[in-house]
DNA sequence: CGTACCGTTGAGCAGGCTCAACCGCTGTGG
DNA sequence: CCACAGCGGTTGAGCCTGCTCAACGGTACG
């Protein structure tokens, strides 16, 4: 667990140009220094409102450790989960002075926290450093659009399976063990599905040997061409 | 119709700070001037394919007039719409070196090409034009997590009047038409929806005069009242 | 003037939602 | 130490809405 000599934190994105294939970590060590320079490093313990929709906009958030949640509270009272984020997401971008997501924690996190007056004074003398932002912000709304592929997709199966590529590619642990850091109900609201339903998905893929659970919040791909095929399916 | 005295292509956004609530056009004359130096200005008909998924990506446009509609073809044959693009808005941001969706024309269409190179090189000597272009990423990823909001509701109604509300946000017309370019093939593509349920949803928001059809890619809002409530029922 | 595409409307079916009960784990207080 | 309450997760029964298949009307374009 010698993770991070290096200090500060970093973004996660796929560049633009061809020859990298993956997603890599995308600042130098002295970027990294530089934004640590201009934030302040938080702990904080899972559940936390991290930003809350409508609140003034002061700041803006790099995650180091941990998963957070980004949602949108309905006026029906049903909530809408736009996204997971993970290390090396950044998040708290503004319109008109106001967050118009709620930012919560679901495991504990790391992050960095910088005013977006001052980040946006660094980034106004350091064409470089804004250059990887757009790299980052151009990876977010690829996500964002796949999510919409994906919510895109009337049957239940699908979409879940589908959750479950997105996070093994996110995830990118060594072995073939899939987190799943989440409640069934978040899960549920960020693929447009009743919890019900999600839990249904789960439980006939895993009766079809496809999937394997392990514990509650953990699978396994079990058969990963029928994995594949649901996949290709839509 | 006397519209565009200045040189080159704009782009449109919301900023980030307090004090301006609308989305505005970012870039300074001599920005714009920049920008047309170093792309080519191109006219292209209706139902012409800008870019193509998975062709090598060398460009990156600017519209200036006209729409286009972001796409992408699945395994099944089954196409999904990702989004809507006007004048002002960028598109062509390519995962290593190559396009993830194809754009295609839906009207005639103005659009700025540029070398995606080129473009870096410029970015990299301007941090203030990158940052212009930070706001501008922003701002399409806050659409697309809006049409995110959009197709996870379940009623056909529901997703089709909050489509026309983007529209007429988008449209800024004067009056209260609200123009329907696109077939409703494409908006049932976008709006994860059947073209009948398009359609038949279409009819009922008429026939309960709440909308009223101006020929049929154009409508207005009869009842501004009842329209609201629809949108605000999710 | 004809044809092909877009749009509309109808009938029947399937999959997901709702309501509801039940299970297992966790944390708390008697 | 145990009882209980609360929450997250699973499972079942019935309903409802949007999808599918199909036919038809109108308009734009060759």
């Amino acid at each position: 667990m010698v993770e991070s000599v290096e200090a500060g934190p970093s973004l996660r994105a796929a560049p633009f140009g061809p020859g990298i294939k993956e997603v890599i970590r995308l600042l130098s060590a002295r970027q990294r220094s530089q934004i640590a320079s201009i934030a302040t490093c938080v702990n904080a313990p899972a559940r936390t409102v991290v930003c809350r929709e409508g609140a003034s906009a002061q700041s803006v958030f790099i995650i180091t450790a941990g998963v957070v949640k980004m949602f949108r509270d309905l006026p029906s009272g049903k909530r809408r989960v736009l996204g997971f984020l993970f290390a090396d997401d950044v998040f708290g971008l503004a319109q008109n002075g106001h967050y118009d997501n709620t930012v919560q924690t679901i495991t504990p996190v790391t992050l960095y926290r910088m005013r977006v007056s001052t980040l946006a004074d660094t980034l106004r003398r350091d064409a470089d450093l804004t250059l990887q932002f757009v790299c980052k912000l151009t990876h977010e709304l690829r996500r964002a659009l796949r999510h919409n592929v994906i919510i895109a997709r009337r049957d239940a199966v699908g979409r879940v399976t589908m959750f479950l590529g997105v996070l093994e590619q996110n995830g990118l642990l060594d072995d073939s063990r899939i987190e799943i850091p989440m409640s069934r109900s978040d899960v549920a609201n960020y693929l447009g599905l009743s919890l019900e339903s999600v839990s249904r998905a789960l439980g006939r893929l895993e009766r079809n040997r496809i999937i394997a659970y392990e514990g509650r919040h953990g699978i396994r791909i079990v058969d990963r061409t029928r994995f594949d095929k649901i996949l290709a399916a839509l």
